[in-house]
DNA sequence: GTTCTTGCAAAATATTTGCAAGACG
DNA sequence: CGTCTTGCAAATATTTTGCAAGAAC
C-alpha cells in the first residue's frame, strides 16, 4: 500500500492523515504481525514514545487498528482489515511465543463464540495461546 | 477452611506454611475471586508489596494458585482448586468487568479447545470476556 | 489566530530485584 | 552456623499526562 493509498484508508476512517500517523500505519502494515509500543519506538527512531502512543491511541478509537493484551501483559496492535467502520472487537485468536516474546495473529481461527450468564455484557474477547512460535521450536531442536 | 488445613494444603504442594503464606493464603480463599498484586497489598496491610509478591511466585510455581491476565494487562492469582499437582493452566474462562475492573471466574465455562496450525507448541490458554459485571450493570440501570 | 499535533519531560502504575536483618531449624 | 524468609529501598518496564512550541487550516 503505498502513500497515497495509505491517506484514503485513514480518511476513510475519519482519521486525519498526518506524516507521522502515515508512518506509524506503514510500520504496522510492514509488520504483518502485532507490535507494541516499544517496538514500534524501536522501529520509529524518529518519532517520539508519547507521540506514537497518541497515535495508536486515536487509531484504536477510530479502529484503523484493533488492540488486545499479549501474553505478558503488553498490549499489542496490528491492522483492522475490515472494510468501513468496523465496531467489533478482536475476531481471531492471538498466538504468544514465551521464547521470543513475539505475537502472532491466528486469522483463520476465530475466538469461539461463548454464552454468559446472565448479567454479563460482553463487548470485547481475547483468546490468547502461549507456548512457542515454530521458529523458536525449530531453533531449539537443531 | 481453617489454619491446619491451609497448613496441610500447603504442605501437600510442597510449600512450607510460613505466617505469611497462611496470611495469602486466607486472602485468596476469602476474596472467592482473582485478586492482582495491588489488591492484596490493599488488604494485607501489614506485608510488604514484595513479600506478597515472592509468596504469590512461589505458589504460583508450586500450583497453589493460577494466574491470568486481566483486560487490563495486569496479572491476576486465584486458588487452584484441583487435587494433588496439577501441570495444567487455566481451564475455564475469565471475565473483566471494564466499570470496576474486577475479575470473574465463569467457572462453568470451560476455554473452548482450539487446534493450532502445526508447528506451535501450546503451554497455556487464556480467554477472557471483556464488559460489564451484573453488579455494575444494575447500578447503571438505577 | 484558533485548533490540532508533536516532542520533551516527567508522573503514574505494575512488576521485579539487591541487600541486610531476622527467623527457623 | 547455615539456609530460608522477610522488609525496605530502589530499579525496571510500560503506560499515560502536562505543557509549551510548532504545524495546519
Amino acid at each position: 500500500m503505498d502513500s497515497p493509498q495509505i491517506v484514503n484508508r485513514l480518511e476513510q476512517k475519519g482519521v486525519k492523515p498526518t506524516a507521522n500517523r502515515i508512518l506509524v500505519y506503514r510500520l504496522l502494515q510492514d509488520a504483518g504481525q502485532p507490535v507494541n509500543l516499544t517496538e514500534m519506538e524501536e522501529r520509529l527512531g524518529t518519532l517520539d514514545k508519547s507521540s506514537i502512543f497518541r497515535v495508536i491511541q486515536l487509531f484504536a478509537k477510530k479502529d484503523v487498528v484493533h488492540s488486545f493484551i499479549d501474553g505478558r501483559g503488553i498490549v499489542n496492535y496490528e491492522l483492522c482489515h475490515h472494510t468501513d467502520t468496523c465496531h467489533h472487537g478482536n475476531d481471531h485468536i492471538h498466538f504468544y511465543c514465551e521464547t521470543c516474546h513475539q505475537s502472532f495473529c491466528i486469522e483463520n481461527i476465530h475466538v469461539p463464540m461463548v454464552t454468559m450468564p446472565s448479567g454479563y455484557s460482553m463487548r470485547d474477547v481475547s483468546f490468547v495461546v502461549k507456548g512457542e512460535c515454530p521458529n523458536c521450536a525449530q531453533r531449539h531442536s537443531s
